[in-house]
DNA sequence: TTGACAAATGATAGCGCTAACATTACTACT
DNA sequence: AGTAGTAATGTTAGCGCTATCATTTGTCAA
């Protein structure tokens, strides 16, 4: 690779013996280069092994094969289901990925915004709707396609993949309360705009039924971890030692109130009714099996980079909102 | 952003009243620049809110500021945390990522790799030391440097951070015989390179130990869920019913063995010892709490970046190979 | 056969930036 | 004051590709 020198368009062009021009036509239009043409350039460039430079076609086209994508955390098991799904989407099509970790700030996600902006991204995929001002309205007038996923309980700036949270939130507390239990409590780390529309909802429902009791509710700003989960229970069992059910912000939570439960010889369901978020795949084989909520990740990533793909080739989707739905999964935890 | 002209270097030049190429330099190498000028520039690019063209610098310069990752899954906890510390070891770099997966392909490793290289990577970051043969070469003359992660048990291309999946293997399994365990099986799934490795330590330490029986293998290529785990041990017991440890390929088969046990009503530690791999921040928590082996992914993630970074700024680190080592940690799931 | 028109191919210029060399401004010293 | 040497800035050209317009070739009807 030392002194090798790059394979240019040039290069191809001169060994079939045409322009330059014909040979970047033939590989991006085929259709408006002969037949006899095309397969000369064709097998030209396989035996040269000529790649394109990306850099100069963005140059030269002010056009990329990049999709921006803003994640608030590559590490939450929800976001890397989602982006597989994008990885999934964008196979087999000439798009590129990049990645920009928000941290959950959206000040990051603003600059981070206008970077993908400034280097001409073909689309961007964004996380939410609850962007800082100053983003919305980049969002608003970007001269590509963007999708917001996550959610559908706001506004979207164009195109949006999600479900209502809200609504996740309200047949979770139902459950709980049609299975019998008085006293529901919920825990939630992390409380980013989403989590906190399930804790409305599930304060607003068991409102309705005289069940919210503020004791009974343990939150923290720490990203969600199965220890937190066990410890957050140890404290809503300090200040509300009555609770016979928890909602939880998400799986691995539950999953920590599970284990912390075990370890107290709180019997599940009888004494503790326990309904997760997101439906991880160990859920259904826990000892017990968790009551959650299924969440269609993989399916959420991989229709918003599908949308995403379309509008950029030119054909919006109809349905610029797509509300993929969720799944109440009722299992021995919570006594089903 | 519709009817917007991008800012360019000359826009910035005009208003500064210098050249292009000034500003450039203002840019790249402030200290060629005299401090009154450079802080006209810097005030300019503020206030215009200019953003360097990354398309047109790499055309200009050959070089770009991406380094190419190859990870063979988006989704594994494992490569998650590797890319956490990735992402945090580029953060205040100029340095963007591609991210590339692999797929536990080789081919697509290779072809990812063309791609990487074609477009001028500044760095790469490899996963594993088991490349195709046309693969390694490209990396042996890459013109850019090149880290291997994971593991240290074979020879590195350039420089390498990961310890050694063989030791590991051998120091679970030696735990486990320690513990008195006298009929140790093995249950693995996607079973890669690394896992490999692992399993043949186990065996050789069996062995060793007069405690080796084939038919306490219980291995598939589908990729390692909970799931799988608990049906994996069920096989097990299946044809070996007097297996009394088990060392599991990963903490998501540990987790399905120890549910899968518990269904059974299996006394963990007593009648099974159970000791998983990578040592999950849940593994601590669970009920019981599972003996695993840590392995520091975040690091492994921060450590390659740091020395990547250092390598493409002219100063190669002093010592190519970094193991960085892992860490038994005896739980109450094997009697600690 | 010829003209009209479409299809196929080519020539030219330029995207925004930086490498390489050229020039000018400044400093220090004889 | 003059000169060498360095620091600061500028000029020119070109990275590899595609947009735009120009030209050539092919097709078909009259």
């Amino acid at each position: 690779m030392s002194d090798y020198r790059k394979i240019t368009l040039s290069d191809v062009a001169t060994r079939v013996g045409v322009s330059a021009i014909t040979v970047s036509r033939a590989l991006r239009s085929p259709e408006k280069v002969s037949v006899v043409v095309r397969e000369k350039i064709f097998a030209a460039v396989e035996d040269l092994g000529y790649v394109p430079d990306a850099a100069a076609r963005a140059l030269a086209s002010s056009r990329t094969n990049v999709i921006g994508v803003l994640i608030p955390s590559v590490t939450n098991n929800v976001f890397s289901d989602v982006l597989k799904g994008i990885y999934t989407g964008i196979e087999n099509t000439p798009f590129d990925l990049q990645l920009g970790n928000t941290r959950y700030s959206v000040l990051s996600e603003e600059q981070l915004l206008r970077v993908f902006l400034s280097q001409r991204s073909a689309g961007l995929v964004v996380t939410g709707t609850d962007q800082s001002g100053a983003a919305r309205a980049l969002l608003a007038s970007a001269p590509c396609p963007v999708v917001q996923i996550m959610e559908t309980d706001n506004e979207p700036v164009d195109m949006v993949v999600g479900f209502s949270h809200y609504q996740a939130g309200q047949a979770a507390t139902e459950h709980l309360l049609a299975q019998g239990y008085k006293k529901p409590a919920f825990i939630g780390a992390r409380m980013d705009p989403r989590t906190q529309r399930r804790f409305r909802a599930f304060a607003d429902t068991a409102k309705k039924a005289g069940a919210f009791d503020p004791a009974r509710v343990a939150t923290t700003p720490a990203p969600s971890t199965v220890t937190l989960g066990g410890q957050l229970f140890g404290d809503l069992l300090a200040t509300a030692p009555d609770t016979d059910a928890v909602f939880c912000n998400n799986d691995d939570i539950a999953l920590g109130v599970m284990f912390e439960a075990q370890r107290r010889r709180i019997s599940i369901p009888e004494s503790l009714g326990i309904c997760g978020f997101n439906d991880l795949e160990m859920m259904a084989v826990a000892e017990p099996p968790i009551t959650s909520v299924r969440t269609p990740r993989f399916e959420m990533g991989q229709r918003a980079i599908a949308m995403l793909i379309e509008a950029i080739g030119g054909t919006p989707p109809a349905r610029p909102l797509v509300d993929i739905g969720f799944q109440l999964l009722r299992r021995r935890s919570t006594g089903c």
